[in-house]
RNA sequence: CGCGGGGUGGAGCAGUUGGCAGCUCGUUGGGCUCAUAACCCAAAGGUCGCAAGUUCGAGUCUUGCCCCCGCAACCA
């Protein structure tokens, strides 16, 4: 029996500056999703990286008095300190300074030119001398540069061009078949109706107005432009075109790749266009995630509102980070962050719901039953049958939104079982069956105990992709230790608990309540 | 007539195939005391952007109009 696997990729970021808040977002729903996929069984590989070619890249190192390859090198390793921190679980991290993916493109290039894909031509538009920049007519600010406001002017330079047309009938029919290709569906509906029915315009992948590329092999003034050189990380990645292309064979096409919504175009046209030229099934599905956005628009530098994800993470933790990410933006649609819904989040959601059942479970299991989850006994309160039923059929819900990529809503399913079982202690009042001498009261207290427990098992597991570390303090503090009891598949199961469990004695809160107007100001300190 | 998204109680949002308008926060009142002054219940509060149409019935379909945002091809 072989193992089903899953192979997840997010873009390859474009290193011009420090990573913000939107890439981090991108690459923990990434890991996210691999979390939850693995822990359902499935072998999952994650690629993300950067791309690290391209005219802005040989400015900007040339600012800062290094090479370009000095500065890709510095900006990688910023990467990779900052998915360190927020604990991505990558299988790759992919670099298109890569030698092997240098070889590969130059290869693919020469394939597609002997198939009759690309062709020679001249590329004409606004150039701006200064910036060395070619803009197209829509891109112009009151027909000047939209990057230094200076004068342009009309140039023409030998270009090679790759022939989308030819495929465009292709795709169309592709959308047509897989409903689920491209999403969300507004997505699918904007590249149709803008792009592909109005008729594709061949795409220009090569410039030589810069050097920093990889070279067109038999015309090396030529270098080739980003999208051939960028998209194809996903397959160079898993060694297509090299000697071992045994991960290729295995992970190849894609089941899941996550895009943000601007480059939506790239992935749903030129990508799967790439890929039928080179005789490539096309990935499973994409899916196009919306943009953190601030109170006052998108973040920008000049507007002085960016956050970065550095400053939550030491400030607040990881786990309420990722956590406060993937609730906060809905489904392909933009999420706003704000100072204010970061503390609410963080103290109702976290504090209140989540970090009190757990902290007053603990202290009830202590005081009602000397620290000792009591045995499964059935059905017992009025609502114990009510609570296994909801619960049951919560998971079920849940799971449906993750494998639809419904992250956001798939965390406030799981805080809706919180708060059910939060409801529960009122409903069954164990304060008052402790008081009673009664025999079926004590075992009815038992049964609450049993229920509460197993529901913070159960919490505990689903939210495990999410916010491992509180999982895990949660099955600690339970004193769940026994692996079996923590995977997906004891979801199933009402009566694993084994006896004798012991709770620890003292639960130390999951997370501290903060002062809202403090951490409000500190975190509007931190955006610049 | 370029395309897409959005306009729902004070704020932020859900609303699948048309069928009594929901959630979170806030407000007000109540309950409880196991717990991190947390938790639970209830109430108040909406002409669902505007106008017309289809229908027994529309937030949900059709048409027109008004606002906001994004995209518009070789800019990651």
């Amino acid at each position: 029996m072989d193992t089903k696997k899953f192979y997840i990729t997010t873009p390859i970021y474009y290193p011009s500056g420090k990573f913000h808040i939107g890439t981090a977002y991108t690459t923990v729903l990434a890991d996210t999703i691999k979390k939850y996929k693995m822990a359902r069984g499935y072998e999952v590989r994650l690629l993300t990286g950067v791309d690290e070619h391209g005219q802005k890249i040989e400015t900007i190192a040339k600012e800062k008095n290094l090479t370009p390859q000095e500065y890709v090198d510095f900006m990688a390793e910023e990467a990779k300190k900052l998915w360190k921190l927020m604990e991505i679980d990558y299988d790759d991290f992919f670099r298109t300074t890569n030698p092997n993916h240098e070889k590969v493109v130059a290869e693919i290039f020469d394939k597609l030119m002997e198939q009759g894909d690309i062709y020679k031509s001249e590329y004409e538009g606004w150039y701006c001398m200064p910036c060395e920049t070619y803009f197209t007519e829509t891109q112009l600010v009151d027909g000047k540069c939209p990057d230094c406001g200076r004068e342009v002017s009309r140039m023409k330079e030998e270009a090679y061009f790759f022939n989308m047309k030819k495929y465009a009938d292709r795709l169309i029919k592709y959308y047509e078949e897989n409903p689920d290709f491209i999403t969300p569906e507004s997505r699918k509906n904007e590249l149709m109706n803008n792009f592909l029915k109005p008729g594709l315009e061949d795409l220009c992948i090569t410039r030589t107005s810069f050097d920093w590329g990889i070279k067109v092999k038999k015309d090396p003034k030529h270098v080739i432009y980003v999208w051939l050189d960028a998209l194809t990380n996903y397959i160079t990645s898993l060694g297509y075109m090299t000697d071992d292309d045994t991960l290729m064979k295995k992970f190849w096409p894609a089941d899941l790749q996550i895009v943000g919504k601007d480059i939506i175009r790239f992935h749903g046209i030129y990508w799967p266009i790439f890929l039928m030229a080179l005789n490539l099934p096309l990935p499973k599905q994409i899916y196009a995630h919306g943009f953190v956005m601030m109170k006052d628009g998108r973040m920008s530098k000049s507007k002085g509102n960016v956050i970065y994800p550095e400053v939550l993470v030491e400030r607040y933790g990881l786990d309420a980070t990722r956590y406060y990410l993937l609730r906060e933006l809905p489904y392909g649609q933009d999420g706003t962050f704000s100072p204010e819904s970061f503390v609410e989040r963080f103290n109702y959601d976290l504090c209140n719901d989540l970090g009190n059942l757990l902290n007053r479970t603990i202290g009830m299991i202590n005081k009602y039953c000397n620290g000792i989850i009591p045995k499964y006994n059935g059905i017992k309160n009025s609502v114990d049958k009510e609570l296994e039923e909801y619960t049951l059929n919560q998971i079920k819900v849940i799971e449906e939104q993750i494998d639809t990529v419904h992250i956001s809503n798939a965390l406030a399913e799981i805080w809706n079982l919180i708060s059910r079982a939060n409801k529960y202690v009122d409903e069954t009042s164990p304060w008052v069956l402790a008081k009673s001498d009664d025999n079926e009261d004590k075992e009815k207290l038992d049964s609450v105990m049993y229920h509460l427990a197993e529901s913070l098992r159960k919490i505990a597991i689903l939210l495990n992709p999410f916010i491992t570390h509180t999982s895990n303090k949660m099955f600690k503090q339970l004193g769940i230790l026994d692996e079996n009891l923590k995977t997906w598949t004891s979801l199933e199961k009402y009566d694993l608990i084994n006896e004798n469990t012991k709770v620890v004695e003292k639960g130390e809160p999951l997370f501290m309540r903060l002062d809202q107007e403090q951490e409000i100001e500190f975190i509007k300190n931190q955006m610049k």
